[in-house]
RNA sequence: GGGCAUAUAACUCAGCGGUAGAGUGCUGUCUUCACACGGCAGAAGUCACAGGUUCAAAUCCUGUUAUGCCCA
């Protein structure tokens, strides 16, 4: 048999999953024990547009962990996959595609636009779907869903027409944030606000003048001189007249002014209520109003209010019944509500207009710097712009309570914790959610109007007319049909139950919902998990899943955010080539530790692939060795009556159970990189260093003994459950490898996971032993360079039976590994010179090396022994030495430190003695 | 402006009341028949700073500084 000396993920990584999949290893079905607990994971659905990038990889990565854990563990598991029809993106793509062939979506009509859409789909859409076998990700594609499937569209119209007869959801006129790249409404949570350097312009609003002139001189250097004292007003009185001052960050929405408003509580301007103001290049005349909302230390205390676009302004226009008049279109430019001059000017062309125009008239005042927090639209990067449109809304507080309270009484958990410190928050302030987006590629909202104006909303047309009806209005008029379509995220929410057939009561629905656990990103808790928290809790009356995963936001190596823009952006499947698969899902599941980012190391990367060819060689060295016990490829028990187990078999036996106890306490606990250094330490330091080296022996030995045998089917189980625990980390690698050793079942998928039977602490203390005494001896050659090839002995004393013991049943083994041709077990050392000695806890080491020793760095070694051992044993004493610590510290405590000061004393007293008589 | 994190070895990060850990890197050494993507041995930390609680603090509390994130 070829077994490369390194492993090759290319050749191996693609095989596999084509069978995995053929076989539907990964469907709930596979498991047929009817007693099976269920574990339901939905993914989340990644936009069709979208392709694999790091942060999927880590999610899907540390979900396939879980899903391949439970399945192992003989769960009934179900991680359902699927997409996203991600209405914005979608829409701009195609929208981009057709353009390039020279066709405009709005030539081309809606109808025929989304069929266009549903081209892309069937062609282009889903390469991410692609990517995930790539990764190894074990999800039933049997029930994949999209969500515009009909059966998630059902469940879409369904929610929405349940929550609008409940007066949930209602449609009005408000403010909202418009995007004008994109020519839609948007929410509150697709707005990203960015700091931006801009200005405060101070600008006067005449009360009453003196003269008709519409210029004024001086009144800059008067509002100066009135604000240099500690009595700051906006009330300017000259000889012109007199002035209100008000500070504003856009100007340009002066023309659409219709008050002025002041603190209540501000004295100041008491005197201006019943006045009115002129405004400056319009000639309306406004009114002064109080409104709590105005903070009396902002600016000059005076706010301009337009209350068509400003959301604070527009509360207040209510408030106050003011005027509200639009001069800035959805186009984002000046309309025909404003001044003649301005009108069809960009927004802030108008707003150098205005300022230059201020200025001429004499009534700016003053141009302050000002840095301060601009919305943006999160897909088009347009600063957004407030405007009040016709919108639909749905009413958050009452569906928030729930959704809420769940996350408190720890029905739903959320790791780590401290985000549901966020969501909590969130949820505690929360705004009515405006769900309509004026775009083609989404649901319809199921709404129609009749010739009158008034809304019907229905799951059909049919529907619509009959519910016309039973009002007892004419159902047969001409019925037009809402144009908006659903935010996305809308039909997200309904995910966990929508793809399982909801409304329907499918038998999924039944068994699996609701789930076990999300794993997702934090940047979506807002958008998805709390909107699937209250959908779930409103239309299945239970959480949609008792477990919130956050994973960590993926940084490049450096430990900067990725980003298209700073182009450091790591494509996954290039490290997936470069280091292979498993390797990569290792390093990510490794570094997966409880911060909520991760800074994707190369030098975890390497380690990770490294820690796989440890893996295919420790394989290969069995394949290569134990070839008459794999003929039979009959799976292997522990137990053999071939021969007693050694202390060393007995050892590697109680690691794994360690190990395995470890890992599925790590799992249970979502501590992925706890899991992930067990296996690496494991496999690495107990199995390979040790192990490994200790059987050789037996394994290479060409003579079949009853003890050679035994110690081959003892290596060959270890190394078969090790891989068993490795898999859900690293699937490939150890699909194949576990193929060519003795098995049960047909792939490792199905194979049972490990269960943790007891430690064995006495072989575990033995083998401690065993490894400090090589170490040292090891430490003894290495320190006096001697080579290899050159013969060294060993005189070896032990005062204590059960270390006497160990060294008589291993001796074989230490000189081998320690390279030492003869071990002298001796009752005492003598002095003798020439010799380097040692101590280990109650073991006495002597190694003759006759004109080899180098006295200084013998001398050296022993110093830097002594102080360590010194330096340890102060602290104890001066612990012990303090009653109050013997009296009130736990008794283990002080019995421990009692015993380990004895042990040190007593070593450092043998090194002492050795280091006088050197 | 409000809130939440995080500061531990050169780097990336564990540990979160009882002797300071890992991976990478570094030093020395070895091409010994699983693996040089390896073996063996080793060096390396006033656990940000200042107080406090405790018999005992990297770990708990308070403050300071720095950095990051979220919300307005």
């Amino acid at each position: 048999m070829e077994i490369p000396k390194q492993y090759e993920p290319k050749e191996v990584e693609g095989r596999w999953y084509p069978e995995w999949e053929a076989s539907q290893y990964f469907a709930p079905e596979t498991q047929t024990n009817a007693d099976a607990s269920v574990f339901t994971m939905v993914i989340p659905p990644p936009n069709v547009t979208g392709y694999l990038h790091m942060g999927h990889a880590l999610n899907h990565t540390l979900q396939d962990v879980l899903a391949r854990w439970r399945r192992m563990k003989g769960d009934r598991v179900l991680w359902l996959p699927g997409t996203d029809h991600a209405g914005i993106a979608t829409q701009m793509v195609v929208t981009r595609q057709l353009a390039e062939r020279g066709i405009d979506r709005r030539d081309l009509g809606r109808e025929k636009f989304v069929e266009k859409v549903w081209e892309w789909k069937a062609h282009s859409g889903g390469t991410i779907l692609k990517q995930m076998r790539i990764l190894g990700d074990s999800v039933d594609w049997s029930r994949e869903r999209f969500t515009m499937d009909e059966g998630l569209s059902k469940a879409v119209l369904e929610v929405f027409v349940r929550l609008y007869d409940e007066g949930l959801i209602y449609r009005g006129e408000y403010m909202v944030n418009w995007s004008p790249g994109l020519q839609t409404a948007i929410s509150d949570l697709e707005v990203e606000m960015k700091s931006v350097k801009s200005n405060i312009w101070h600008i006067a609003y005449p009360v009453s003048t003196a003269s008709d002139s519409d210029r004024f001189e001086g009144l800059a250097e008067a509002y100066a001189a009135l604000n240099e004292g500690e009595q700051k007003s906006g009330l300017l009185k000259t000889e012109q007249g007199t002035f209100i001052v008000v500070a504003t960050t856009r100007p340009e929405t002066m023309l659409g002014d219709t008050a002025v408003a002041f603190n209540p509580e501000d004295e100041r301007y008491a005197e201006l209520i019943g006045k009115t103001a002129s405004l400056p290049l319009v000639g309306r005349q406004i009114q002064f109003i109080q409104d709590a909302i105005v903070e009396k230390e902002f600016g000059t205390g005076l706010v301009k209010v337009t209350p068509a676009h400003d959301p604070n302004d527009f509360a207040m226009g209510k408030r106050h019944s003011l005027e509200f008049i639009q001069v800035i279109s959805k186009e984002a430019k000046i309309t025909d509500a404003a001044p003649e001059k301005y009108r069809g000017m960009d927004r802030y062309e108008a707003r150098k207009t205005v300022v230059k125009d201020l200025e001429e008239a004499g009534l700016l005042l003053k141009i302050e710097d000002y840095t301060h927090n601009v919305g943006h639209c999160q897909r088009s990067g347009q600063v957004v712009e407030p405007l009040i449109s016709t919108q639909w809304f749905m009413k958050m507080q009452p569906l928030a309570e729930p959704a809420l309270q769940a996350v408190i009484d720890g029905r739903t958990k959320i790791i780590p914790e401290g985000v549901s410190k966020i969501y909590c928050g969130w949820l505690e302030n929360i705004q009515d959610w405006c769900v309509s987006r004026q775009l083609w590629w989404g649901h319809r909202i199921p709404a129609w109007y009749t010739p009158d104006g008034e809304v019907v909303v229905a799951r059909t047309e049919d529907e619509a007319r009959e519910r016309l009806s039973n009002q007892g209005k004419d159902a047969n008029v001409v019925l037009t049909p809402d144009e908006d379509v659903l935010d996305t995220w809308f039909s997200s929410g309904l995910w966990p139950f929508s793809t399982l057939g909801w409304p329907d009561e499918t038998e999924d629905l039944k068994k699996f919902y609701p789930t076990q656990v999300l794993v997702t990103a934090q940047d979506i808790i807002f958008f998805w998990v709390a909107r699937m928290m209250m959908m779930g809790l409103k239309f299945m009356g239970e959480v949609p899943f008792s477990t919130v995963y956050i994973n960590a936001l993926v940084l490049d190596p450096q430990g900067q955010k990725m980003s298209k823009t700073k182009g450091n952006v790591i494509d996954p499947l290039d490290v997936f080539a470069k280091y292979g698969t498993d390797a990569a899902r290792f390093a990510l599941t490794a570094a997966s530790t409880t911060g909520l980012t991760l800074a994707l190391q190369e030098s975890k990367l390497e380690s990770a692939r490294n820690f796989a060819n440890k893996i295919w060689n420790a394989t290969r060295f069995v394949l290569l060795n134990c070839g008459d016990i794999l003929e039979d490829q009959e799976p292997l028990e522990w137990e053999t009556e071939l021969s007693q187990p050694s202390i060393a078999d007995r050892w590697i036996l109680s690691r794994l159970n360690a190990a395995t106890a470890e890992v599925n306490l790590a799992l249970e606990e979502y501590r992925f990189h706890e899991a992930a250094a067990t296996l690496y330490q494991f496999f690495w330091n107990d199995f390979c260093d040790w192990y490994i080296e200790l059987s050789k022996p037996f394994v290479t030995s060409t003579e079949k003994t009853d003890e050679n045998t035994a110690v081959k089917r003892r290596i060959i189980y270890i190394l078969e459950r090790s891989l068993t625990l490795l898999h859900p980390l690293m699937p490939f690698i150890t699909e194949e490898l576990w193929q060519r050793l003795p098995h049960r079942g047909k792939t490792i998928c199905l194979n049972e996971f490990p269960e943790a039977a007891a430690r064995d602490e006495q072989a575990e203390r033995e083998m401690e032993l065993f490894t400090g005494l090589v170490t040292k001896l090891r430490n003894i050659r290495s320190t006096f360079n001697i080579a290899p090839s050159v013969a060294i002995n060993a005189k070896v004393a032990a005062t204590e039976a059960s270390s006497q013991s160990v060294i008589a049943a291993m001796s074989a083994q230490i000189k081998r590994l320690a390279r030492i041709e003869t071990l002298e077990i001796v009752e005492q050392i003598e002095t003798q010179k020439g010799s380097v000695r040692d101590v280990i806890n109650d073991i006495e080491i002597a190694v003759p090396l006759e004109g080899l020793v180098d006295f200084e760095k013998e001398k050296a070694r022993l110093e830097s022994n002594v102080t360590k051992l010194s330096k340890e044993l102060e602290g104890l004493q001066k612990r012990l030495s303090n009653a109050d610590f013997v009296a009130r510290a736990a008794a283990e405590v002080v019995t421990e430190s009692r015993a380990r000061a004895t042990e040190l004393e007593e070593q450092i007293a043998k090194l002492e003695v050795v280091r006088e008589n050197l």
